[in-house]
DNA sequence: TAACAAAGTTAAGTTAGACTAACTCTGGAG
DNA sequence: CTCCAGAGTTAGTCTAACTTAACTTTGTTA
């Protein structure tokens, strides 16, 4: 009945959660420094939000010895990070180069709606899941170069309406 | 040599200037009360963001008197208008609905980069211009609704590689 | 033409999220 | 053990955006 997620984490919020599950994975801990270091902020930021992730439950924190993520905290980073991979999996489809994918799927992923995701996610799955490279997108790259579409397309008029 | 364009305006910024113009499309005029409501926000706070964007040059400001785009105002507010356009005939596109279209495109359009934009616009054009509607489209709402492709798919496996 | 309601403004205060400077732990070397 | 370098923390400030409450303009109406 009450949803158990009634949680409204800010953009901010999210990152740190994120990065910190992503130093976890990589490293097996996530100290104060390495988490200022990827977002590039400054340690004293990281410390002050700690403690209000704490306070929320997403994160265990001890003063001087370390952090890491609660059940409910890791369960919100895996969401995140399936988002995050959806969009960016999306862009490069579009043929976004890696870096710029990268960086705006961060920026996108915050706010953007569930719904919305699921179908983005769901449009990945279709390409990459096809059995041949699907040939619109090699029409939409030649489209891309050429501003033209393969002579067939012009023939299909009966699909029209 | 030296850009017209170092101009770095905020999230928060950009949605004054696009809310500024498009009540002066549609009224004519774009009164503080007005933005206040389009924008969810009290007046108050719609009065010192005029100042500021006054200063910066973007709009005309007089105290009582209202508000207009400046030429730099209006250039922006064209190009944030076609970045918003692009990502939400995108999401459409995609399938997704089109509230959750328009609030997920005011949230991507501020931080995306161009780059992406100009993708995602080509790929809306790609399927905009088409004679008729590409048949992935058709095969992806299948896909969606039943986890199937068309059968013609795995049969042109000499595409493959 | 005086007055008053509605629109707009100012002032003062809040919150999120960052910063710098100065402090305190902690663990490893001697 | 002691001490110290470096990691972490605290305290105090700053800025962007917002708020509410109280004030000022403006234009319309009797």
């Amino acid at each position: 009945m009450a949803r158990t997620d009634e949680t409204e984490l800010t953009k901010s919020e999210e990152g740190y959660i994120e990065t910190i599950y992503a130093l976890i994975e990589e490293h097996g801990f996530a100290r104060v420094a390495d988490i200022a270091k990827t977002l590039g902020i400054k340690p004293p930021s990281v410390t002050s939000m700690l403690k209000r992730l704490d306070c929320q439950n997403f994160v265990k924190y001890t003063r001087y010895r370390g952090v890491t993520l609660t059940t409910k905290g890791r369960s919100i980073a895996r969401k995140l990070g399936r988002r995050h991979r959806a969009l960016k999996d999306f862009l490069i489809l579009l043929g976004v180069p890696e870096d710029s994918a990268e960086a705006d799927a961060c920026e996108m992923e915050h706010k953007v709606n569930p719904e919305t995701i699921r179908k983005i996610s769901k449009f990945v799955e279709f390409v990459q899941t096809a059995p041949n490279t699907p040939p619109f997108l090699l029409h939409f790259k030649k489209y891309e170069k050429t501003g033209k579409r393969p002579s067939h397309c012009k023939l299909e008029q009966k699909n029209a309406e």
